[in-house]
DNA sequence: TGAATGACGTTTTGCGAATTTTGTCAGTCA
DNA sequence: TGACTGACAAAATTCGCAAAACGTCATTCA
């Protein structure tokens, strides 16, 4: 049956994500996540082929929940001035608190940088795209300067890696020398006005 | 005497790059460089008093060649824009081919950015003051809005990170999802731009 | 007298053995 | 018959110790 099998997986992933957040990525192995569900470890095999497809499919499933909120954010009844300053602002704070104040996820969270990077960038993709939206719509408005969406979409993401790269995050957030992420996020609107 | 003293350091700085380049960082250890000129370990503590020191002294000569890069191009009789998007190419170039090409290099300025944080930081700090002239005769030129050059020199700078950040360099490098180097560097100038 | 060194205590690294973990598969049980 | 498991091979990780590298200092030598 499917709904069961589907069961199953989103249970493991469930207890896969208490016990990461717990003891962390590396300290948890299969055996604890099967332990954890009653079943034996051969078992979580048929749902998944490897830990590390685990880690990928939880991995998905985060990224979506960050999806979500971008995608809320993108339809407030606000100009796209202020939609993509709140898009830059939600993501730097999601950044900077689960990816440095939680230490469990933040090794996850790189484990998942170094490896599994389609997930990633189809998540970075699917961003991408809802901002190209966003463009779109102040393009028409006469809020932004006629351009590609896309290629802005993409540039404006670059311009503010600084704040939402959780490396580049952890890197800059102790730095003196560097803009406020309301100056650069001012910054990088200004490249998109007329 | 003074003068020796430069002397003898010049010369260790010169056996360690050519070892580090060679072997490597953690491969070369000082009993080598010491052997390479002729002395004894305990000699290079004389002078530096410690194998990261000698790091630390290499990484800043090797920041101050980029630094005269910078500081040529700033001199170049062109717009304020034009020499921008030079400063950024070329360090975009040299971050590719010496970082990535480089093997044994790359190590090194891994090793640097995890360690020695206020050689880098005071070289951004100078590049940054470089960038800050450039805005400074963009805005009295007419090119720019007006706007407080520091801010913007450290803002432009963040936008093309993607582009001059090693690590992130590393990362982008074969993506597709990304902007290329020239829509980037548009996309910074644009926002400076009235 | 001060540049230079060999000898030496301390810390780090490298490496093979032992243990743990991953992932497979033949076989059990409902 | 197919969900599930125990037993097991292969791979990865940890551990303990020997070797190497770091850094100090009393001593030598010019």
């Amino acid at each position: 049956m499917d709904a069961s099998r589907q069961e199953n997986i989103t249970r493991i992933l469930d207890a896969a994500e208490r016990l990461f957040r717990h003891y962390g990525y590396t300290k948890t192995n299969v055996a604890d996540i099967a332990r954890d569900l009653g079943m034996s470890p051969a078992n979580i095999y048929r749902f998944f082929s490897s830990k590390t497809e685990i880690h990928q499919a939880l991995c998905a499933r985060m990224l979506e929940a960050s999806y979500q909120q971008v995608y809320e954010i993108s339809r407030l009844p606000l100009s796209a001035t202020e939609r993509l300053r709140r898009y830059v602002l939600a993501q730097h704070k999601m950044t900077v608190e689960t990816m440095l104040d939680e230490q469990k996820v933040h090794e996850m969270v790189i484990v998942a940088i170094e490896r599994e990077w389609h997930v990633i960038e189809k998540h970075i993709d699917r961003i991408d795209q809802l901002l190209a939206e966003i463009i779109r719509d102040g393009i028409e408005a006469g809020e932004f300067a006629d351009q590609d969406p896309e290629i802005a979409a993409r540039c404006f993401d670059s311009s503010v890696v600084t704040l939402c790269h959780p490396q580049m995050a952890a890197q800059c957030l102790a730095k003196e020398n560097r803009p406020t992420p309301g100056e650069l996020i001012d910054f990088a609107l200004r490249a998109l006005k007329k």
